[in-house]
Parts: structure tokens; sequence; C-alpha cells
DNA sequence: AAATATAATGAGAATCGTTATCATATTAGC
DNA sequence: GCTAATATGATAACGATTCTCATTATATTT
């Protein structure tokens, strides 16, 4: 058998394609568990690094520094709030032509890319109106 | 006097004009020091997270985790190895028209974006071949 | 200007996601 | 099956960031 991925390695990839959503670390570590008891945390964090290296896997950082994990090909990006830090995904992608004449122009493998807008929420702007004239 | 802005984060902001890079909070304060030997990590880390919430800072996190700051209006973009972490900048963004167009059809005020591509830089895609056929 | 309230600061402890260590277990090559 | 290489688990270590709290500076009131 020479699949060059490993046993958990594998495990991570069906979960991912199941969840079909972006998650921590730490929440795969959970999930994972459920049915393998005995992983470790570390070997999830390893896994997901080598999968990101292998072009499998992406990541985007939250605000608060927290790496979330999902296959390459979503390719969804989202609306955060420099506030209250919430994210709303977008429906579309802008860039998939962009990326495709990158990959042409440039002497880099592209695996993926991330977009990102910050701004402020509704909510929190309102709450910020709200101060301004209590 | 009313400017709504501390002392130290009216220097943070002239030391990143000045400095006209991307910075992490660390650095930041290092360099901040050597004018102002008193100020301590936490005022860094306050002002730069204050000053991202009003709008005038943003940032974006490398893949170590470690977040780099810089004044709003800088409109730049990087491709990043997923192997060495090394980034280098685009010279255009091909985002600042669909901004406009979220900008009026989002109820969020955008302050700015990050948009990165991710892959393997020539010279870690050569390793990999190397590794491939010692 | 003095008195009081409010916000900012500094030093260091605490937090938390992530990474490194190392002994053990599993897998691959022969 | 035997040996070497790789993967794994438990836990310690790490590093960036945040929190705590006593102190200081700033703004507001009198």
């Amino acid at each position: 058998m020479k699949t060059g991925l490993t046993k958990y390695q594998k495990k991570i990839i069906k979960l991912l394609e199941k969840l079909d959503t972006q998650i921590s670390a730490q929440s795969l570590y959970i999930k994972l568990r459920s049915s393998n008891p005995h992983v470790g945390l570390a070997t999830v964090y390893r896994s997901l690094e080598t999968l990101k290296k292998s072009g499998l896997v992406q990541s985007r950082t939250k605000l608060n520094g927290e790496s979330l994990y999902s296959l390459v090909d979503r390719d969804r990006h989202y609306v955060t709030c420099v506030d209250c830090g919430d994210s709303i995904p977008l429906d579309f992608c802008p860039i998939k032509e962009l990326e495709d004449r990158l990959y042409l122009s440039l002497p880099f493998k592209i695996f993926y890319h991330t977009l990102e807008f910050y701004g402020l929420c509704p909510l929190c702007s309102q709450e910020r109106e709200k101060d301004k004239y209590p």
C-alpha cells in the first residue's frame, strides 16, 4: 500500500469531507476521539501540517489566532467583524480567474488562497452609535 | 485636546507611517522602546487592538500564528510558501473594485481586506524534487 | 487650581493554541 | 521474521497574546 497518507491523515481527510466546513484542530481532535479514543492531539496537528504542505488542506486564521482547517477546494471567503470577531461567508469568489493567471506568471505552485474582508458588523456598528449618543 | 487617540496610539501610528511596512507587535515594541524606554508590551498590544477596531490599522497573520500590523491603506498582498513560510509581495491588488461593490451590498462597514495565496515557493518545490529522486 | 472621576499604563502572571521531546508502537523494506 | 524508518501518544515547553491589578496620567467638576 503506497497512498502516501498515514492512517490518521486519511481519517482527517474523510472527516473534513463529511463535515464540509472549516474546523479548528482542537475540535477536529474531539471529533476524531469519538471513534479513535486513543488518538493524540499532536497527531492531529502533525497530520494537518503535513496535509497543508501537500496541498490537500488549507487554513485560515481567526482574529484570536486560532486556525481553522478545511479541504483545499472549499473556495469560500468571509467578512469578519473586527469588534466581535464574527464571520459571515460570502457566496462567491472573485479570485479564481486571477489565481489562474498568477499560477502562470509566478514561479510559485499555488495551492489555494484566502480572502477576507474586515470591518464592523451591523450590531457592533449600532453599539458604537449608542455609545456616542447615550 | 480631543484627538481620540492616546499618546502611544499616536506614536504607533507615526511609527507605522515611517516604517511603511508590516511589523509584528513584538518588533514594534522593541522599536518603540528605543525612544520610550518605559513603555510596556501590553500597551503596544492594547493600542494595536484599539487602532484595529477604529479602522486605522490592519493585521494579517503569518503561518506561525504571529500577527503583522500596518496602516489600513497599505493595499498589499502576498504569496506565501506553505513549506518555508516565506512571503513575497504582489505588486497589484485585484480586490479594490470588489470591495467597493461589497461596501454597497453588505450591511458591513468594511475597513480593509486581506488576500493571500499559498503554495510552494521555487526553492521548496525544488527541494521536494530532489527528495523524490535522490 | 484643587478634588474627583475616568482612562491609560507597566510589570508580570496567566492563558491558550501550537510545537517539541522522547519513549513506544506501527509500518515498510528486505 | 528482522531491521530500519516512520508515526504516534503523553506531556512538557514554547511563544504570542491577554489579563490582573496597582499606579499614573488625563479629563471633568467644583
